[in-house]
DNA sequence: TATGGCGCATACGGTAGCGTATGGTCACCG
DNA sequence: CGGTGACCATACGCTACCGTATGCGCCATA
């Protein structure tokens, strides 16, 4: 019989107490925070538990084995990033040069430093793991193509759309490997200079 | 006693024999081997010592440590990075553009794939180890003012000379991490005009 | 109040890897 | 021919981690 206390003390469980039962969200969500910071080889099943103040009987009751986090894993990103790509690259009509450069900028690493280690860690992992580089492939092609879509709205033809947010992409990307503290302090400068290259210079050498 | 016959089994070992012992240069250059196949995480002692046909008293009798093995790889890296560098932005007076469209092609990922796994493993690296982060500034900084002076030799002002080196290294570095196959079927027009963009558009907007 | 299942703890066997200790082998030297 | 040292093999203890087996507490339902 479904007494009235009975559903009370269900919601209460529901809302008051998800600290004490873990399910397969939180797993994921820590497991993401420890591939930020420790890329994928530091992702380890019983790091993982100590992290989150269980053991492994835990893990294994909501995962058959590491894989299969490292799955959910993988699906979780793709999901957020594919999302969030839809969301940044949406632009007001006339307004799509803008867009782009708030592209370059959010997608800097200084703009989102845990983003874009995740993103690196993801990457690397890519590189020797053939889901994970399916994945990506899936990413990349949504970004690539979100991205063209603003320069061709700027009246950009297509194999120059496709040129400049090749170099778009590669750029916040690969900037984000590099340690060039030495050699220029103006660094705003730099970028929104690096921003103009990738957005607006003229493709052709005018003679 | 120097005898004829000690000196021509001397000379034998030196070059007849210089197999079965190793030295630290030959587990080095092994390990860079590992490094560029597995990244770091992957690069064990026991593992490296399979793979060399011997045991890790072997190795331990070269080097003191796992960590001793790693800097004397990044000491190695870095070394062979400078000098390759030097050598390849190195353009005779008047063909210093045509360098630049060289530094492109010679670093990038189709080109030589195990230079550049080696480069990201070494920067995947870097990212949560300091001396290598150390080591990975110091070739940064040599790279971007040797690929500045191209530019500048080119006639580019200094401001721009800076963007554009920037830009150039982090296009390398962050193309080789994407998976694009599916986005663009004629690579060889896509890259040749992210080139032109990196190394020939003009940096202003002619109104 | 009894019961069944969910969520987790505990304990176990197994592998991989690090670093050390110690012994063996072979070339060379006198 | 005995000795020495470079180079390597073997064996050991230790830690970290994987996956499994099993037990325990707690909550819901009847």
């Amino acid at each position: 019989m479904v007494t009235e206390s009975s559903i009370l003390r269900r919601m209460e469980n529901i809302v008051k107490k998800p600290r004490t039962q873990l399910d397969r969200a939180a797993w994921i969500a820590g497991a993401t925070e420890v591939l930020a910071e420790e890329g994928i080889a530091g992702l380890r099943v019983e790091v993982l538990a100590k992290r989150l103040k269980v053991t492994k009987g835990s893990f294994y009751w909501h995962f058959t084995d590491r894989r299969d986090l490292l799955m959910a894993v993988l699906a979780q990103w793709k999901e957020g990033r594919i999302r969030d790509i839809i969301k940044q690259t949406r632009a007001q009509p006339g307004r799509e040069l803008e867009q782009i450069y708030h592209v370059i900028d959010v997608y800097s690493a200084s703009r989102s430093r845990r983003g874009m280690m995740i993103e690196l860690a993801v990457r690397d992992w890519a590189r020797r793991d053939a889901e994970a580089a399916a994945i990506v492939a899936e990413v990349d092609d949504v970004r690539l193509r979100c991205a063209r879509d603003l320069f061709l709205a700027c009246g950009v033809p297509m194999d120059e759309a496709s040129s400049r947010c090749m170099l778009l992409y590669a750029y916040v990307f690969g900037v984000s490997l590099m340690i060039y503290e030495k050699f220029d302090r103006d660094v705003v400068r730099l970028k929104r200079d690096i921003a103009d290259l990738i957005a607006r210079s003229p493709s052709r050498v005018v003679a």
